[in-house]
DNA sequence: GGGCAGCGCAC
DNA sequence: GTGCGC
DNA sequence: GCCC
């Protein structure tokens, strides 16, 4: 078989250090969750600069004379900028090394793994001694997890199945999603009550791998209790992570895809398809911009921040429109420079 | 100096 | 109500 | 933490 060229294998001779300094980021940002709510904002900046540094194309060394020069990047600012270059001069951040002997640096690569947040680590780790993963995987055998508050039985069947997932990458290329994404449109098409049903998320943006697929579903609230069951029925998937009447999510097939669908108002499809296809980063940018303009943007439409009126949202057109930019195919919503306005 | 999304589901 | 994922 |  032959395969498509891959931008990212292109160029990775060349970004190195973005790669490098995206997973120290993203680990900073692991540390600062695990500290607890008052830091979760400083989290989230440091997440972000890790996604910047991973889709960025060049390295980011190019862009690292000074402080201001690599300040003009989105989502980098004065501090990050310095431990950049302090990394690309010393190899190191003394920050980054310092967070790791202040907390249980091993704990915190479980919160890669789904269903394991900062407060679940700290209760482990406090009542438990659990420190790494080794010791949470023991202490599930032996079912130590049991007696804890707010782990019930459905939370640690999700942990133990996460937990042997997360050693295999999961991801698949797209034609493998493709075709696991036709064969569940049509069975999911075969209910009746089913009115329309479409892919979302990254395979429908077409991002060379796919980590789950996600589907939007119309029917009228009456028919969706039926239809969830019907769709357990048809699908047979391995594990139900979550059931109810407007969101089902499970995992499917020998691959052990995550599978979610969610079930709307056919005034909403847009909407919701809007934002169940991102990117993450072109949505916070359509929220950004509605909100400029004095709206709010969810999966539900468009309002009027004022009037709480509804102004959008059966069609992903008219919600590009409305905030005056030009559509975007799905293919192309990769980051916030993705939005443009309209002249 | 304030805002940084907010909702459904599990518990 | 809280934690979590999206 | 960053952005406005």
């Amino acid at each position: 078989m032959v395969h498509p060229i891959n931008k990212q294998s292109l160029s990775s001779g060349k970004t190195t250090h973005n790669r490098a300094l995206s997973l120290i980021f993203h680990k900073m940002a692991e540390c600062y969750r695990y500290m607890g709510t008052e830091e979760r904002f400083r989290a989230t900046a440091y997440e972000n600069v890790s996604r910047v540094l991973a889709n960025m194309k060049e390295d980011i060394s190019e862009h690292a004379g000074s402080v201001e020069e690599l300040d003009e990047i989105g989502g980098i600012g004065e501090s990050i900028a310095e431990k950049i270059i302090e990394y690309l001069q010393t190899g190191k951040i003394k920050t980054f090394e310092e967070l790791k002997k202040k907390l249980p640096f091993d704990l915190l690569e479980l919160m890669d793994i789904s269903g394991f947040g900062p407060s679940t680590l700290r209760t482990l780790h406090e009542k438990l001694g659990i420190n790494n993963r080794d010791d949470l995987v023991k202490a599930l055998q032996e079912n130590k997890l049991n007696k804890l508050k707010g782990f019930g039985e459905r939370k640690l069947t999700n942990m133990k199945r996460a937990l042997k997932m997360e050693k295999s990458n999961n991801r698949m290329p797209l034609q493998l999603a493709e075709e696991e994404g036709a064969r569940l449109l049509r069975l999911i098409k075969s209910i009746k009550a089913v009115e329309k049903i479409a892919l979302a998320g990254s395979l429908r943006r077409k991002k060379e791998t796919v980590g789950d697929i996600d589907m939007v579903l119309v029917a009228v609230p009456r028919n969706r209790k039926r239809i969830v069951e019907e769709i357990i029925r048809v699908i047979q998937p391995q594990k139900i992570l979550a059931r109810g009447t407007t969101k089902l999510s499970m995992i499917v097939g020998d691959r052990e895809t995550q599978v979610d669908i969610r079930l709307v108002h056919d005034y909403e499809f847009g909407s919701a398809m809007l934002y169940f296809t991102g990117s993450k980063e072109h949505n916070i940018r359509l929220r950004t911009i509605a909100k400029e303009r004095g709206m709010k943007i969810n999966e539900y439409g468009i309002f009027d921040v004022k009037t709480g009126e509804r102004l959008a949202g059966e069609t992903e057109e008219e919600m590009y429109e409305l905030l005056g930019l030009n559509y975007v195919s799905p293919e192309k919503r990769i980051d916030a420079e993705s939005v443009e306005t309209k002249d």
